[in-house]
DNA sequence: ATGGTCGGGTGCCGA
């Protein structure tokens, strides 16, 4: 089963990109963040009638995550549970059946910046959400799939210029240790495990020619339950897809999961 | 059009 995690960065902008890198990569579940859509006007038929099942969590202009799937999906939770007030869609969850069940969940972690502040006062109190709730599925000993954007660069390796993020919300130590502490439940950065290297990337910024520079940050992320560990086989980064027609700022990420 | 780059949805904000 090929999990893939894929920031498309605005679903309309992205109509013929990422259709395009489904045909070539073939991947069986993807997850995706900033679809910036309501889900009223997401369009599902370009999806559909390519044989996908579709399920979205979209919101006005923001934000907004969706999972694709070639096997059907079971038990859809919309939102990151622990507090009703938090209106942002953030947060999908549902059990894809295979040849093993396998439960996702696609996520869009708040960005956080500016840094202090209210909006990272937010990053960190829905990091502690997601805690909770990663602690009430991995208790499920079942495998386990968190996967989207963290916003968060979880070790200077994973910045080709580490010294430009030292006061950013994706880079802080509170927000690397809130990621350490995920990682400290027993959960398997899938893509450090499977491809130790440093310098390797899955976001690029738009602005002062990153790309081109290969001024890159790592913050797309699959973190793995053990028994979801136990299954892996590999783990990769389609870095081509940036240099692309049209492209998003982020790539896909993936795993090969013997399930 | 918004400085520098995009996207979405307006009549700038978020990233």
């Amino acid at each position: 089963m090929k999990i893939a995690t894929f920031n498309i960065n605005g679903i309309k902008a992205r109509i013929e990109a990422l259709p395009e890198w489904l045909a070539a990569a073939e991947p069986d579940v993807v997850l995706l963040q900033e679809i910036k859509s309501v889900d009223e006007s997401f369009p599902r038929a370009v999806f559909e009638d390519a044989g996908w099942v579709l399920e979205t969590h979209g919101q006005k202009g923001f934000n907004g995550v969706a999972i694709l799937s070639r096997l059907p999906l079971e038990d859809v939770v919309r939102g990151l549970p622990g507090d009703g007030e938090d209106l942002q869609a953030r947060w999908i969850e549902a059990t894809v059946v295979g040849k093993r069940a396998v439960r996702v969940c696609g996520l869009y972690l708040p960005n956080g910046n500016p840094a202090p502040g209210p909006k990272y006062d937010y990053k960190l109190a829905w990091m502690a959400r997601m805690q909770a709730r990663a602690e009430a599925l991995l208790a499920l000993e079942e495998p386990l799939v968190l996967a989207g954007d963290y916003n968060v660069i979880p070790q200077a390796e994973d910045a080709a210029r580490p010294e430009l993020w030292t006061e950013d919300a994706l880079f802080l130590p509170e927000t690397r240790a809130a990621f350490r502490r995920l990682l400290n439940l027993g959960l398997t950065d899938a893509f450090r495990a499977r491809q130790p290297a440093p310098g390797q990337y899955s976001f690029w910024d738009y602005q002062a020619g990153a790309w081109e520079k290969n001024n890159g940050i790592r913050i797309d992320h699959l973190l793995l339950s053990p028994q979801a560990a136990d299954l892996l086989l590999d783990a990769r980064i389609d870095k081509e897809v940036r240099a692309g027609d049209k492209p998003s700022d982020h790539v896909p990420v993936w795993i090969e999961l013997d399930a």
